[in-house]
DNA sequence: AAGTGGTCTAGACCACGTC
DNA sequence: ACGTGGTCTAGACCACTTT
């Protein structure tokens, strides 16, 4: 493990425990030097990562100031999976393999999803349950390519899980367009309702070498859904 | 203006006119170093600007890939200001603004937008117009201990540029949660709509030095709403 | 004046992808 | 084997906030 990673989780754990607790300020970088035995650059990474993911603001002369976990500063944004986004909130939920199948894209089917038309690709329809309650129909395009073989027993549990971790793939990056839509007699079918509309979330997911290896589109019920989002200022542009 | 901005900037602007055309690599560091006549390092932070944007994938072994800037990659996520937003997209838009008041929070208004019962805040009701079309109702709340003079003139044109222009305040980063709600009456009538349902957009802002100065409550006609987002994978939570 | 984070430099070695 | 980016170090100076 590198070791501002370290560092990072680190004083992640002694942030979310309040060992440092919110609006007190962090160590300065030189006595985190003294603490971890690191240069001030390591360290400088380190609290880069918190920044990033909103745990703490640097306040130039004063310090890194702890930031108050408001509510719900939940990662829903920043390409978090199903898995382990109902894994951090403890929810009770429940996936339901509707069904998974080997398809061959065509130039429709290409346009939406991004994949080279005659590729191969894995076509995975799910919905996802949260205490019982029907909250979102997943339909995810995966290229057979990057993903050889995959199991409806695979698809139950985590994808994100056994691509990272059994075929030790390295997701980096999702393009995300977030709308809302009339639903279709199937959307409707398929989830159980007779809501006119439904959040649509369609996203474009690509590993560290820039190549796509999944489509999605997520469809949530209009009262069940929430975005979640820290954002920072991004100075000209 | 710091270095690695303006190698930034540069650069930006290098693969926005395609002089670095997408699916090329980037010079390496090496050259971009004898290219500016800069410390690698510096190289690397603007790097790390231009990654983050999402223009370009580092990677290992073989370079800085410059990534397609799909059909709209543009930063409707990331903090930007209604008033940005539609200059960069080319937008022929027009605001009006409802009502400017200056009012006391008392304790339900502390709880729903985070600023301290009994201080002072300009609110502001906005409706914005995109080719004729009103699409969103802006309710502003903003601190008056931080912006102590706020006129209607400001507040058609952009806050924003009022606020970092002439007050010289730095705007961090923002906590932001989107939802689908059914619509009030007033709404309707604001909107001059009959629609059921709108999306809302919460949002608090801060200032660099950690201080609130805005809650923003952003009401968008369901069919007009459309949310981009380009997320890295974080790691480690 | 003292202490903090912000920027910049120069150099070393490692991990990875390509040839 | 080579070249790429990734990590880490040590040190310098600047900008800002606090005392």
């Amino acid at each position: 493990m590198k070791k501002y990673q370290e560092i990072f989780n680190d004083l992640k754990e002694k942030i979310l425990t309040a060992i440092y607790p919110a609006d007190t300020l962090l160590p300065t970088e030189k006595k985190l030097q003294d603490i971890y035995h690191v240069s001030r650059d390591t360290i400088r990474k380190a609290l880069t990562l918190l920044t990033e993911r909103g745990l703490i603001q640097k306040v130039q002369g004063r310090g890194s100031l702890v930031l108050r976990q408001e509510l719900l500063n939940f990662p829903v944004s920043g390409l978090t999976s199903y898995q382990e986004l109902s894994q951090a909130l403890n929810l009770a939920s429940q996936t339901r393999v509707v069904s998974l199948d080997l398809i061959t894209i065509n130039s429709n089917l290409s346009r939406l999803t991004g994949f080279e038309a005659h590729s191969q690709v894995w076509k995975v329809v799910r919905t996802r349950s949260i205490r019982g309650n029907l909250s979102v129909l997943d339909i995810d395009y995966l290229s057979h390519a990057i993903i050889p073989h995959l199991s409806k027993e695979e698809a139950e549990k985590s994808i994100y899980a056994y691509l990272e971790g059994e075929l030790g793939l390295d997701i980096a990056y999702a393009q995300k367009e977030i709308t809302v839509e009339p639903t279709s007699q199937e959307d409707r079918k398929l989830m159980k309702t007779q809501d006119k509309y439904l959040v649509l979330i369609k996203s474009r997911v690509f590993l560290s070498n820039t190549q796509q290896f999944q489509y999605t589109e997520s469809k949530h019920k209009i009262d069940r859904f929430k975005f979640v989002d820290f954002a920072r200022r991004k100075h000209s542009l």
